[in-house]
Formats: structure tokens, C-alpha cells, sequence
DNA sequence: AATTGTGAATTGATTCACAGCT
DNA sequence: AGCTGTGAATCAATTCACAATT
């Protein structure tokens, strides 16, 4: 099966129609417009109709699109079926708020690990590995894990991502202000969080 | 004085360059070439050139940019040679650890105040004013903040943003999964975690 | 009548190729 | 010789306009 080219940014939109799929699952909605999946996402109609023209069709005209069909062939497309598992590494004031934050578990992937120079559960109630970093590798290896959450320190970064992909991962959410070197098949994305902030002030001048 | 029109990516990219420069300065070089200045951030030597022609020329053929002058330049340009001021609304987990992340601060920003509905402070050695939302308005006009970072639970995320209007805020950075109605001169930049995962698990299948 | 699907047109962003300075 | 500045060319993404289908 040879993979279809979706543009990046139509992949990223897919991921809310998602969200806006499920959230119709949830409530016994059976069937949607383009005009109204789309406004709950916030992009225009045609755009949403394109996005899904890159991997078939599924819209009956006339009528719209049904809503179990198309989360079905969303949520494949996306690639994420079943759970999937991520570790965190970094536990300090960032790291442990995402340990916590509930919206990644609502996409459909699970936190089953945290690492930390300094392992300390911070949290006794959540029943989460807290790992020193030597045991990052074993963890990971054993267990098939392809995506980290990164949080730690700057300085740190570029020396932890180098275990990270000696272990295996091979998908990073980098969280910390730093344009990480990786090897050829490793895929960083980066959140910066007061770069967004600064994008956000240019526009309000 | 015309505003000129700078691409939206570029703006993006803007603030990577000012971190950069940042820390040339720091280190007293006093002389950088577009091509390493592109490589400190992640893009080609041909953009960086380019995107600095949306605003002027700045280089010296055959020597390259003096750090100071585009330093101050694009700091200009983005608009904040001051301390921006900027509120802080939801002191969940994720807003208690953006409250105490100093990446906000060494690009310029300063929170200075957090509001909820508990309004305890969570960190007494912080010296930050937490206080109840019913004091938002007040707050805000009174001081003439524009930006507010939010970090509230995705149900109350619209009904808070319309107080943040209200009050006078022109520029929200929205942590919540929300997609946000806000009137025509109100800027919002959406930072959707869970989506950012989703994203990148789509490149590593 | 309503709504999808999609080529064509448009808009936007990036890269190239090289002229122009120091 | 080295490096910037930029028009032209290319590539990517969005929107339009409307035919096709129920």
C-alpha cells in the first residue's frame, strides 16, 4: 500500500475534523454537511471538501457525509487505530502539567511513562512510571514506543534527544526552545511557546 | 507611518531570528552572516534574506549584518523594544506551569497577573497576583494590557474570552481545545497540544 | 433543492540564479 | 572573494465555479 500525499497542513486540519467527528459520534449524529463539520473546525467548506478529496470519497451529495464512515476513514488515515503510547521525558514545572493534561488521552494517545534525572513520582494518585533516564532505553525498547514528549531543560535538549533516538523513538514533540539535530527518519515537531506568544503580539500592534 | 506587509510565516520566522541575535549579542559578536544566523534558526540562507527585504536592507555585501543594528531592527519590527504586559487566565496545571515558565520572560513578555475562579496562589515565593476573575476588568483597563494567555477547561474557554474582550484584551494565545468566536480587531492564536501530537504521529507511520 | 467532488484559477511562500557591493 | 539583495521561477495551498449526484 503505497502511502498517498496528504499537503502537511491538510494532515494537520484532518486531526480537528477528528476531534469534530468524535464529538458528533458522541452525540448520535449519523450524518454531516461540509458546511457544518467545517465550521466547527474553523476552515471553509470547499477547504474541508478538498482535504478529504487527497484519500477518496466518502460524501453523499445531496445529503452530506456519514458521520461513523468518515471518523472510521479519518481515524485511519491519521494512523492512530489503537492507543498509542508516548513517553514523557522531563518532569519539571512543564512536563509534569502535561503529564496531567487530559487532551492528549482524548486523542487517543496515553502517557505510559515519565523520565527524569530526578524520578520522583510528583504525582502519587496517577499510577504513572516515574523512570530515571538509564532505564529510558530498556523502557522503550521493550515496548515498541515510537513517540516522546519533550520538556526539559534547553541546555539539556540536544543531549537527551540523542538517547531519545538511540532508544528507538522516532517522533518527538519538542517543547523546549531548541532546534534539535536528528538523523535522517526522526521527526521533530516543535511548540514554542513564547514564539507564539511573540507571533500573537505582531498582530495586535 | 504604513504598516508593511510581512508575510504571516515570516513574522513566524522573524522571532526565531530575534532569539538568535539575542544571543549573538550576548556573546559580543558583532558581525553575522545569513547563513549562519539561517542555520542558528532552521531555515535556509535564501528566506532569511528574504524575508528581511519585507522591511529593509540591512546587510553589508561581502561582510554580512551587524548583530546590533538587526537586532534592533527586527525587534522594531515585531514590535515590543518594551516589556509587553500580559495577563494569565486559568491557574490549572497547565497555567500554573505556564506562569512559572521563563521562556515567556527572556523573550520579552512578563506575566503579571493570573486570574481564577480559586484565585489562591499556588506559588507564594512568586510574587505574582493571583486574583478572581470579577477583578479581571478592572485589572486590565486599568493598566492597558492587551494580551492574555488562556488556560482554562474547554467548556468555560468562550465564555471567558468574551470578559477578556470585554476588558479590553486584543490578543489571546488559546491553550484550550476551543475554537473561539471573537469579534472583528481580536486576535486569537490557538496552541492545540493534543493536535500537535496527533500531527507529528501522522509522520511516523 | 441540497450538497459533494474537482479541475482551473488564484493566492501565497519558497527557492533559484545571478547582479551588485564592499 | 565573499556575501547580500532581489526579480523570476517554482512549488504549495486555497478558493472559485460549476458539473455531478441524490
Amino acid at each position: 500500500m503505497s502511502k498517498l500525499v496528504i499537503p502537511r497542513k491538510a494532515v494537520y486540519r484532518l486531526s480537528l475534523y477528528h476531534r469534530g467527528l468524535q464529538r458528533l459520534k458522541a452525540n448520535r449524529v449519523s450524518t454531516v454537511s461540509s458546511a457544518a463539520l467545517a465550521k466547527a473546525a474553523g476552515v471553509k467548506p470547499t477547504q474541508l471538501r478538498k482535504d478529504l478529496t487527497y484519500f477518496g470519497q466518502f460524501g453523499t451529495r445531496g445529503l452530506g457525509y456519514n458521520v461513523d464512515a468518515l471518523s472510521a476513514k479519518v481515524t485511519e488515515v491519521l494512523g492512530h487505530a489503537r492507543l498509542q503510547p508516548v513517553i514523557l521525558v522531563g518532569l519539571g514545572h512543564l512536563g509534569s502539567a502535561l503529564l496531567r493534561y487530559s487532551g492528549f488521552a482524548k486523542e487517543g494517545f496515553e502517557i505510559v511513562a515519565a523520565f527524569d534525572l530526578e524520578p520522583r513520582n510528583p504525582f502519587p494518585e496517577m499510577e504513572i512510571n516515574c523512570l530515571g533516564m538509564e532505564r529510558l532505553k530498556d523502557y522503550v525498547r521493550g515496548r515498541d514506543i515510537r513517540m516522546a514528549i519533550l520538556a526539559v531543560p534547553a541546555a539539556a535538549a540536544q543531549e537527551v534527544v540523542k538517547q531519545l533516538v538511540e532508544a528507538g523513538i522516532q517522533g518527538v514533540l519538542n517543547f523546549s526552545p531548541t532546534l534539535l539535530q536528528v538523523p535522517e527518519g526522526v521527526v521533530v515537531n516543535n511548540v514554542d511557546l513564547a514564539i507564539e506568544l511573540e507571533y500573537l503580539s505582531y498582530f495586535i500592534q
